[in-house]
DNA sequence: CCACGATGCTTCGTGTACGAATTATTCGCT
DNA sequence: AGCGAATAATTCGTACACGAAGCATCGTGG
């Protein structure tokens, strides 16, 4: 590896540079996906957990919460509103009494059946606008940088 | 350009690692910020804002509100908040009455001194320890990525 | 078989986060 | 001067989002 790190102040400029741009990118389009989803009385999260389910059939609370990486009193709440809205039901799974399966209603499938566009689609629209040369190079340094960080965050943990 | 655009489903897998990737390394950044902020016993925005402010000594509501975009009903909760611990103070604008400067208590300043770590510290870190020519790879990529965002947003606000 | 730790979900309290409505002030235009 | 649009901040209602505590159920070791 040639090169590793060169003094920080020289980079400074576009290591920020990459942060702010990422954070755009992340918050945008969570912005435009929240757009999409008020238009059918929606929220952001309501609308990825549809469509979810849409793909899924059912998904226990947890595996759901995993899904969206939130923690299972976020995802209780969430629930609890799509199932006031009619959209979603609970079932006590026979196997395990603890577990809560998640399934859609009709309501529920025919609105997801209505929404052609998943949830964080304008990101997927504009990376499949790159060259493949671009793609393979992006993957190939945010994998880099995420196994820099999970090094990190373990390290965190001990 | 060559080669622009190959068909949609070969390129799948990538485009959806990617957008993996780069959910993970923002929710995992601002989740260690959280975690650096807790040792103080204060929140993640509430970091961000302190430092900010040991920076730029003041800052209008409104500036600071752009700076962590965030709408000013939201910068509000977060002020109030912080004022009521002690850790900045308001004051209003004599040439403009409106505007309402935010600034730093001695309590909030000392506490600011004492916190050595930056909000994102961890994603910077991370992007140190890369190559210069990845780094510009990457800032390159993502700044095309951001182009493209950009103008569907435009377009959609028409 | 049964005590006990582990697991799955919910509840509660607090803190963001947003958008719409409100209030106070400023600025442009006539 | 003075009316009306624009701007700065706040308030309000709703929806995440998290962590700690609680409840029910499961599984295992003794």
């Amino acid at each position: 590896m040639a090169n590793p790190s060169p003094p920080i102040e020289t980079i400074r400029p576009e290591v920020d540079q990459i942060v702010e741009t990422i954070i755009y990118l992340y918050t945008e389009s969570r912005r435009l996906t929240k757009g999409i989803a008020r238009e059918v009385g929606l929220t952001g999260p309501q609308l990825t957990v549809l469509k979810l389910l849409e793909t899924f059939q059912d998904l226990s609370l947890s595996s759901l919460s995993e899904r969206i990486r939130a923690q299972n009193s976020t995802v209780t709440g969430i629930i609890d509103r799509m199932e006031r809205e009619g959209l979603v039901c609970r079932e006590r799974s026979k196997s395990d009494r603890r577990v809560v399966y998640i399934k859609l209603t009709e309501k529920g499938a025919k609105l997801a059946r209505e929404i052609r566009v998943e949830p964080l689609e304008i990101f997927r629209i504009a990376l499949t606008s790159l060259t493949q040369a671009d793609l393979k190079d992006l993957l190939r340094i945010l994998m880099k940088l995420q196994k820099r960080v999970l090094a990190r965050v373990e390290e965190e943990e001990t």
